[in-house]
Parts: C-alpha cells; sequence; structure tokens
DNA sequence: AAGCTTGTTGACGTTAACGTCATGTCGTGC
DNA sequence: GCACGACATGACGTTAACGTCAACAAGCTT
C-alpha cells in the first residue's frame, strides 16, 4: 500500500547520521530524550523517512539557537492532537509566542547584517585606496 | 571636553545588569572572558556608556545563537586596527564568513516563521469551527 | 561602634549536549 | 567456528556559560 511506497526508504543510525552530518551518537542521544522514536530490528534502530524529516527539524531549530527541549515542543506542534479544544488552543499560544521570539531574532538578524555589509564596505574601500597608492 | 559631556552616564555592575536584564555575575564573567574592560573605582567597577554598548552587543550576539568567542570576534572586527593591510583582509575575510552564516540562518528563520504562520492559521480555523458548531 | 548595603574575589556546583571509552551482541564471509 | 564489522548499552568525561556560596572590604547610617 502506499505506506510501504512512501516509506520503503529506510536507515540505520550510521547512515542517516552521515547523511546529515552528525554521528550516531547524537542520535541515539536525541532518541533517548524523547525527539524521536524509531523502529527497531531486533536491537537495532532503523529509522525512516519520518525520523529523517524529524531530525532535520531538529538541526534547523538548532541552527536558530534552540535548545533541545524547546526543539521538543516545537516538534510537538506539529503532530499534537488537533482535535481537542484545549490542545488546540495551548497550540496556538504556543505558536504564537515562539513566532514572536523568531521574529525578535529576525530584527537581531536584520540589524547585524546591515552592520557586518557596512564594515565590509568601509574594509574593501581601504583595501582598494591602499592599492591605488601603493600598487605594487 | 567632549568625553566628559559623553561619558558621564555611569553605571555599577548591578544597575546595568538590572537595566540589561542579566545578573552581575554574567557582567563579571564577560569581563573576566575580556570581552569587556570597565574601568574601577578602588575595586568596584564602575561601567560607561561604551562598556554598555559593547554588553548589548553581547547580548544580541547571543539571542543570534553566537558562543562568546565567536562574540569576541565580533566585537574585535569593530575595533580593530583599520591601517593594516593584513589586519583589514582578515577583517573582510571575517566579516564575509559571518555574513554567510547569518544569511543561512536567515533562510531557516523564513521558512519556521512561514511553518507556524501555517500552524497558526489552521488551528484558529479550527477554533472558528468550532465555535460554531457549538456556540455554547 | 554596629549594622546594613553593595560591592569584591575565589572556589565549587550545575545544565545541556553530546564525545569517548569499555564491553557485549549479532549476522556474515571465509 | 571464528574473525570482523556494525550495532547496542552503560558509564564517565567535557565544554560553555553562568549560578551559588563563603568570606571579606568599603561606605553610609543610626
Amino acid at each position: 500500500m502506499d505506506q510501504d511506497i512512501e516509506q520503503r526508504q529506510l536507515y540505520s543510525v550510521n547512515q542517516l547520521a552521515d547523511e546529515l552530518g552528525i554521528t550516531a551518537r547524537a542520535i541515539r542521544f536525541y532518541e533517548q530524550s524523547g525527539l524521536i522514536t524509531p523502529r527497531r530490528a531486533g536491537a537495532n534502530r532503523v529509522l525512516d523517512r519520518r525520523d529523517r524529516g524529524r531530525l532535520m527539524l531538529i538541526l534547523r531549530g538548532k541552527r536558530l539557537g534552540f535548545t533541545l527541549a524547546e526543539i521538543r515542543e516545537y516538534l510537538d506542534l506539529y503532530e499534537g492532537d488537533r482535535s481537542q479544544f484545549r490542545q488546540v488552543q495551548k497550540l496556538l499560544d504556543l505558536t504564537r509566542q515562539r513566532m514572536a521570539e523568531l521574529e525578535k531574532q529576525r530584527a537581531d538578524l536584520e540589524q547585524t547584517i546591515g552592520e557586518l555589509r557596512s564594515i565590509e564596505r568601509q574594509a574593501r574601500e581601504a583595501l582598494e585606496a591602499a592599492s591605488k597608492n601603493e600598487p605594487s
């Protein structure tokens, strides 16, 4: 069925770790922290597309400076029970809260990038001026 | 003179810590790490506008997920010797490198914000639909 | 003079997010 | 049947960025 088709692609810890540029230890740690729940074949972990997707979200979260605990909440946003009022309310709250954080971060980012651009321009001009005065 | 006018505003560690929403311990730690070098009045630290500015840069850097070591490099960009070729070259390199990082981060950020918006919309619609079916 | 406040310097504790062994198991090729 | 490689599970080590606490000093205030 569809599931078989969709989830045909399977990985071992090391395979996926390699592909994502992390270590198997990290993946095991994420599992232990409850961020992913890969299946098993005997004792061995078997990761699928879904695990891969979550791992990519985890890595993005880390790049954005979130802790694993925060990332966990974020992941829950995706798969929370969307049928109950309370759940949806909480979802809405968390989402808005997180968005506020991210938008502040975006402002910081824009400003910093702007300043770096300015520094870069100054440095470039200084080099150009120097090469005019001292054409080796 | 101008300096006296500009730097009239002075702070104790705790004053400035309060204002910036951090602790005095953190400020002392930043000093120990070489990120700031406040003056002294006897044994007591005396912080001025410049220290305040650097601290704000430090905090912004942290919000952007940089380590203190990286922030230190970043701060040096602002006050590095801009008269020597090697220095300026290095400055240019570091700046561009950092800008690349930040622009990647910005992409991550845009995508995440977009996803959160979508989740928020879904949650909002679910709530609205529910309130139509069950008008308490 | 005594006490309170606000500061100082160590020194040690803490948390997050893994890294790094040590040791054990399982399937496979030879 | 045995070596080998890939995996597993503890257990302990590590780093960054402070928190916390003890012990002390200086400057008021009563």
